[in-house]
DNA sequence: GACGCTGGTTTCATATTTTGAGAAGCTGGA
DNA sequence: TCCAGCTTCTCAAAATATGAAACCAGCGTC
């Protein structure tokens, strides 16, 4: 039992049993029989037989035709849900289709969710490559332009906490692999206003993200614009972060969290 | 306990339980708390806290800055891995999209779930005024084009046993509201090829869809087109109805249920 | 400033609920 | 036809979830 949360006394064994099953089938990119499951849970085959039974009656997971089990939409239907009453993503969805159409460049909507970075909307320009991150994916923070520029706003202790749960696995050579690396990382992003993800996850890919931030100015999301190296140049950075920039701001308005006198820069120099 | 489905006897009290507090706060709008979820589902102040506190651990829920509680983002997460599962939303989006620009009026993908359909994707034109459905969402199959397109061309049996289920909820005074025009209904969809929703369910709104079916010639889904009945007039629904033939036609090579060469129409004079 | 109220957190003995061994059914391949 | 592997079902045993009650904390009222 590692990876206790500070309130983790509370149990309910059947809702971790349950739990797990979801996630068994969510990372399996196949079906699972019965048996596949018992085993990989170690669960005894009548315990995830029943289990199996009343996740479909409810339709969280759905047998294919050959029996085997796979996640069941009720978990779409819930998942939309549960983004929407955040209605980020609706509110802010116009201001990426524009921004979008000024780089000319793929935009993504994440969330900070535990130590990790929650893609919460991509918009792709028309001409552009298909890229591969998935809505609803979740992503490191010590390698994303978003992970850093939520990271680098918020406040001392959530930082050091976040900090604290990141393993800073590498991607590529360039990725971020300490702490104290993370550290100035964070301190030039405050600087400048933007994040930088320079080839550090994925080889030959830039972005460049700036944190959307609450009424209280606490960050709450952030916005990136990514394309192949070659086109992202860094003498392009100012510029795109400008329009990031406007786009937050729009957005924030929108939200109601800023006021249209004031600007969504202020913070970092608090 | 009403309700029961076939194999309903299988039980797992915690788990129905879990999945009503869910349900609760993802039908409410605003954040519930403990209290408010506690008298809600006639659970006790300490198992509802219990429950939770398990949720939260588990991401399902959240809560709010004033303690209350919401559906979490992990949700999100599992719903993206469901819908990912059958990967035809990411195959039909690009050919929704022409479809849209060809029509210029929103798209809909559907599936039919239990004796519902839910929406997986919409695809709206720049110009138009916002539609209210969700996606995620379900609705009613008697009357939506979508329904009524996936259940015309069901194999019999599925099709009765999905018509004995309908409640045939009113919506106008236009809604089929028996089961035998229901089936007049289905008759005429497959000679026609494609479905029409004539202000069934909301004033105003005239709806068209065809099916999309698989490698064995059993629907799996219907892509719509929505539009308000002044602009999707009588008269244009063949042509729009191409359109649509078209699109699915494009989507089943893409999931490989067709080859090249064959069509779609196929199947329902067989 | 004390009081009572509403809403949240914790504890713990009790019995209800889940558990899992095992047996019985299927299905498909040899 | 027989076996092997997987799924479905049963039921007594016991581990698990339950909820009454106590405890806290904040808030509006008197």
């Amino acid at each position: 039992m590692r990876d206790s949360s500070p309130q983790g006394t509370y149990k309910v064994q059947a809702l971790d049993r349950a739990f797990a099953v979801l996630d068994l089938l969510g990372e399996s990119d196949t079906p699972l029989g019965l048996a596949q499951v018992a085993s990989s849970l170690q669960l005894h085959k009548s315990t995830a037989h029943r289990f199996l039974m009343v996740l479909e009656r409810h339709r969280m997971v759905e047998r294919t035709s050959n029996g085997k089990f796979r996640l069941g939409l009720r978990l779409f239907d819930y998942g939309n849900r549960a983004i929407e009453q955040y209605d980020l993503r609706d509110r802010a969805q116009p201001h990426l289709r524009r921004l979008v159409a000024e780089t000319e460049e793929t935009a993504h909507l994440a969330l900070l969710e535990a130590a990790r970075v929650i893609y919460i909307d991509k918009i792709e320009p028309a001409r552009s490559v298909r890229m591969i991150t998935r809505i609803g994916a979740s992503n490191p923070v010590h390698c994303t332009s978003v992970g850093k520029a939520i990271l680098a706003f918020l406040p001392e202790d959530r930082a050091t906490d976040v900090v604290r749960r990141l393993r800073f696995e590498r991607f590529t050579h360039r990725t971020i692999s300490t702490p104290e690396a993370l550290r100035a990382e964070m301190e030039k992003t405050r600087r400048r206003g933007y994040a930088v993800d320079d080839e550090e996850f994925e080889e030959g890919l830039r972005c460049i993200a700036v944190p959307l931030l609450d009424a209280q100015r606490q960050p709450v999301a952030a916005v990136s614009i990514s394309g192949p190296s070659f086109r992202v140049t860094a003498q392009k950075l100012p510029s795109i972060a400008n329009h990031l920039l406007q786009c937050v701001r729009g957005i924030s308005m929108d939200m109601g969290y800023i006021s249209a006198g004031r600007g969504n820069r202020a913070s970092w120099s608090a």
